[in-house]
DNA sequence: CTAGATGTTAAGGT
DNA sequence: CACCTTAACATCTA
């Protein structure tokens, strides 16, 4: 579930593995997750460059290669990176890999194929054209509450909604609104300053500690709602059984005792 | 066998 | 225009 915080370790990730090294080749499993670009083109265009600095915006990573040539890898539902020394074997779902100079390799790892690799030339106007809001982690109060106290609709819909900001998804969504202790369905232009910088708190405590955390589940607090998401879970607050419901076309799971509508 | 699951987007409706 | 819903994509699991 590559959201923001899972994106920024696989940044954290390429970039203690895999910069700075000639790519030697680049080998195209599946086709399918490659965007605007044919398997030989990317070959062609990154074979004897440097993956020299990375950069994330929401839930996209793009790579550095050259002046004027970004990988943009974005990660779907199921996309990873793993890097491999030389004597390892890629997974079976490896869609691109990567290979370098010293023999290791870095995959794309990809089982549902809704990830996504390009080649752009300029970061900014890709997410200008794409119509990205500005990164969840780089507003701040006065700008998140310009973005969300001017909207309609359910306040799910609006921390979901990449065009108005980027890097939330549905299960950290989930998670924001518990530690805000707001319903998922509570329409945003009701929340008052105070619920709207409580949101802000909430937003920024959860993408700051699942990123600190490595967004390891294992090591993720269990006072969270994460890890009692669906299924019989159980309010890791009140200890009553958690609701679920469509919102924002998303299944939204919360505890209504503890996340009251406003 | 079917429904649903972490993401995005296009298309159609209100 | 702002917003909502649905379907589609590929694949696995409950």
């Amino acid at each position: 579930m590559p959201e923001l915080p899972e994106v920024e370790t696989f940044k954290r990730y390429l970039d203690g593995t895999s910069l700075h090294q000639r790519i030697t080749g680049v080998e195209v499993r599946d086709a399918y997750v490659l965007k605007h670009v044919s398997a030989r083109e990317l070959t062609r265009r990154l074979k004897g460059r440097r993956f020299e600095n990375s950069y994330r915006h929401g839930k996209h990573l793009f790579v550095r290669a050259g002046d004027e040539l970004w990988l943009r890898l974005h990660f779907g539902m199921t996309g990873s990176l793993e890097y491999f020394k030389y004597d390892e074997v890629a997974p079976k779902t490896a869609r691109v890999i990567f290979r370098f100079a010293d023999n290791c390799r870095l995959a794309f790892d990809d089982q549902r194929k809704f990830g996504e690799i390009e080649l752009i030339e300029d970061v900014g106007e890709f997410l200008q054209t794409r119509g990205l809001g500005p990164d969840a982690l780089g507003i701040g109060l006065s700008q998140f509450k310009a973005i969300v106290g001017k909207h309609r609709g359910a306040v799910k819909a609006i921390l979901l909604n990449q065009r108005l900001i980027a890097g939330i998804g549905n299960l950290y969504a989930d998670e924001i609104l518990f530690h805000a202790r707001m319903h998922p369905a509570t329409e945003a232009a009701r929340l008052s300053d105070k619920d709207l910088r409580r949101l802000f708190r909430a937003t920024r405590y959860v993408l700051d500690k699942a990123i600190a955390l490595k967004t390891d589940f294992n090591r993720l607090p269990k006072s969270w709602l994460l890890t009692h998401r669906g299924k019989r879970g159980r309010c890791p607050r009140c200890g009553r059984a958690l609701k679920s419901a469509i919102i924002g076309g998303r299944t939204a799971w919360f505890c209504t005792h503890c996340q009251k509508r406003i």
